[in-house]
DNA sequence: AAAATATGTCAATATGACTGACATATTCCA
DNA sequence: TGGAATATGTCAGTCATATTGACATATTTT
């Protein structure tokens, strides 16, 4: 298709402070924000059509991806990660306790703390919801090439606010210090600031 | 740029081997997976907060960008774009339209068309909400190296329905076949079989 | 002239956010 | 020990954005 510098991009003029873009690089840019717009919308539909048909939306996709990937998340955690207040998170979070797929379980060292997990039908419908989306980005990176991964990796964590890149980069067990930790415990997932509420 | 409000999939039908994923690629998908979450969180923010001033939300910002970037786009191109209905978009083109930011002229060969266009006042909205996030993105592309630009188009593209892929690669102007066009005129961007409404 | 197309609009409903206020249990600290 | 801070939950009201369904209008196609 292409080799893989095609110089559509421009010899890069960095000379200002921060990225002095020319017009070209400018218009690449926001070419890629647009791609940026249509992936994610095919990345989440199906799930999404799944979720409608259980009466779960996309709030539920979400709290069930970091509970299942992170057993044990406090509340607190969740919130700091989803970014949304607790009020939010409250009804969503309900329905998924009361339908049975995700359990609290008490703090061990501090018994204010909701310790959360997914049940086996937790489990089964995650499974379910993210088959498609792991098959879905596995393919896109082969399709991509050797070294694509790496590379989408590094962009994407560059994408993140600086002042969170550890603390995500930690939680998605990925390098920057390459400190991985598959602990039950949520203490391990990040010392989380806790905005609780925003108002 | 933000998140879109997709509901449908498309079978996607999974019949052939695909990558037959070992328990470790399984996990560092997942992994790409949620840092997929926070980047797109984070690309967002800034926009969200400005538009939120504005009395505006995603929604807004979402029209703006393919307006300005598709000028003369169609009504018809903009719904199959976002996949929304035109009831979800009408308020929402509506206020944009009132406000001041976009305006509609008569298709020249077809006069039952609206073509979309930014105002003044749009340019310079829409030039605001992006200037952050065509910094954050051109910064994250030089902090990840030389080639990730390319890799992380691909890797983008590979993510977008297969059968929408040539469309969405022609609309973003980017490779595959190479058949950029800068038209005035909708028509150029998409052969869009409109599907209007969905009930 | 009838059918199809492009667009717009009214109405009712659902989801997932928000702010604000307040309640409870537990832990920390002076 | 007792008050402050923390972790969580909940009620109430509001907003933005999406949905389905029905229908209206102008224009083009057949």
């Amino acid at each position: 298709m292409d080799a893989p510098a095609t110089n559509r991009a421009k010899p890069e003029d960095t000379t200002a402070p921060g990225p002095a873009r020319s017009s070209t690089a400018r218009k690449d840019v926001l070419s890629l924000m647009e791609l940026l717009f249509f992936a994610y919308r095919d990345f989440i539909a199906e799930p999404d059509t799944m979720l409608a048909e259980l009466g779960f939306g996309r709030a539920h996709h979400r709290i069930l991806h970091f509970v299942g990937r992170h057993p044990g998340l406090r509340v607190s955690e969740l919130l700091a990660i989803l970014r949304i207040t607790k009020q939010s998170l409250g009804r969503v979070l309900r329905e998924l306790i009361d339908r049975g797929y995700v359990k609290q379980t008490e703090g061990a060292t501090d018994r204010r703390q909701r310790l959360l997990h997914l049940t086996p039908a937790g489990h089964e419908l995650l499974e379910r919801l993210e088959a498609p989306q792991i098959e879905r980005v596995g393919r896109a990176l082969e399709q991509a090439g050797p070294g694509a991964r790496e590379a989408f990796r590094r962009v994407l964590l560059a994408l993140v606010d600086e002042d969170e890149r550890e603390r995500v980069a930690a939680l998605c067990g990925l390098s920057i210090a390459d400190h991985r930790q598959e602990d039950e415990n949520g203490e391990a997932i990040g010392p989380g600031p806790a905005r609780a509420d925003r108002g």
